[in-house]
RNA sequence: CGCGGAGUAGAGCAAUCCGGUAGCUCGUCGGGCUCAUAACCCGGAGGUUGUAGGUUCAAAUCCUAUCUCCGCAA
């Protein structure tokens, strides 16, 4: 089969590599275009760009797929059907009819809960305890075409986003493959979504990482380790920017304000709303490298009765 | 030249303004104590203070250049 695929981030990486090495014969790739990226600004190539090129694939990055844009390119490849992994753009309806299969999403969630742009921080954050990754048949809403397969996938207390998004984009390999294989075989069934369940959500912001001292304790370290390893979640202490990468829970109770350092020898405990403390075991001051709380707290940057949040 | 912080023992910090041969906590090694401990006590090892020049009787500290790391912004 001719194969199309759009995506741009680490997470499409692992889907396109199935494709390569499977029968089909990929005619193009779409991605975004290259952007500016860290402190000095470098021109970076997206990383589904950089796998592309490894296997000499021809390489798309309009800047739109409007107005006949987009059907332009794809009526110089042909393809069959379009793999739409994190692509970062809406596909018009020219576009998805195009191809003779038309366009197939592989979406980090089990939808419909969770359309939108950040499925996998979402899941984490809100403390769900599984989710997954959907197949779909795209349509012209945000993630609202008919379901295809579904690969379930469990989340573990401690597990962070970024843990997660490395099963998820191997299990979003197997699942499109799967998905193709039946395409072909024409055993699929596609099911329409539960659009009263649906949550849709947005991009994150760094403000979503600011902590709120008084909210539980497993609400906050939902936060940590659903931010992990980007925006992250942060706090301050006098007056700096204090990163938190890694908490635990414990079951430490405490009658400590919110926000207070209840332990700064051995570890690190900080009360929460709820009353119970959170341990701070990987914490980062701004302008300094990340450390873990032994390491913190050798050189007295911070002690009991200090108080996070100002 | 976007703004800012930092490079000192294995780790995290202090001493830098007001130059005078480097200190603290942790770790590590040895010994001791205790029913016991991320407990405590005693002792030791470990640093040409990012690099290159300069000023000086003397530089971690002042001057110049350079490399690296990090926070913000984008």
């Amino acid at each position: 089969m001719r194969i199309a695929f759009m995506g741009t981030p680490d997470f499409s990486v692992p889907c396109l590599r199935a494709l390569a090495a499977s029968k089909h014969e990929v005619v193009g790739v779409f991605c975004q275009p290259d952007k500016p990226v860290g402190r000095k600004q470098i021109l970076t190539p997206p990383p589904v760009k950089e796998e592309a090129l490894i296997h000499g694939y021809r390489v798309f990055q309009p800047t739109t797929l409007k107005n006949g844009a987009g059907v332009a390119l794809l009526r110089e490849i042909e393809p069959d059907l379009v793999i739409v992994v994190a692509y970062g753009k809406i596909l018009p309806p020219d576009f998805l009819s195009f191809p003779k299969y038309g366009c197939v999403n592989v979406h980090a969630s089990l939808l419909p809960r969770y359309r939108g742009a950040s499925p996998i921080h979402r899941a984490v954050l809100n403390g769900d305890m599984e989710t997954g990754v959907t197949t779909m048949q795209l349509d012209e809403g945000m993630d609202t075409g008919d379901i295809l397969l579904v690969k379930k996938v469990p989340i573990g207390p401690d597990e962070t986003t970024e843990d997660l998004f490395d099963v998820l984009s191997a299990v979003g390999a197997e699942a499109m493959m799967e998905t193709i294989g039946q395409i072909e075989a024409g055993t699929l069934h596609p099911v329409a979504q539960d659009h009263d369940r649906a949550t849709a959500v947005g991009l994150l912001t760094k403000e979503l990482g600011e902590v709120d001292w008084t909210k539980p304790m497993q609400t906050i370290h939902n936060q940590v380790r659903g931010l992990y390893s980007w925006p992250g979640a942060y706090t301050f202490l006098g007056g700096s920017v204090l990163k938190l990468h890694r908490t635990a829970r414990t079951a430490v109770g405490t009658s400590k304000a919110p926000g207070t350092v209840v332990k700064a020898r051995g570890q690190l405990l900080v009360a929460c709303g709820d009353g119970l403390c959170l341990e701070l075991k990987e914490v980062q001051l701004s302008g300094k490298k990340r450390m873990d709380a032994a390491a913190f707290l050798n050189g007295n940057q911070i002690a009991e009765g200090d108080v996070l949040g100002s």
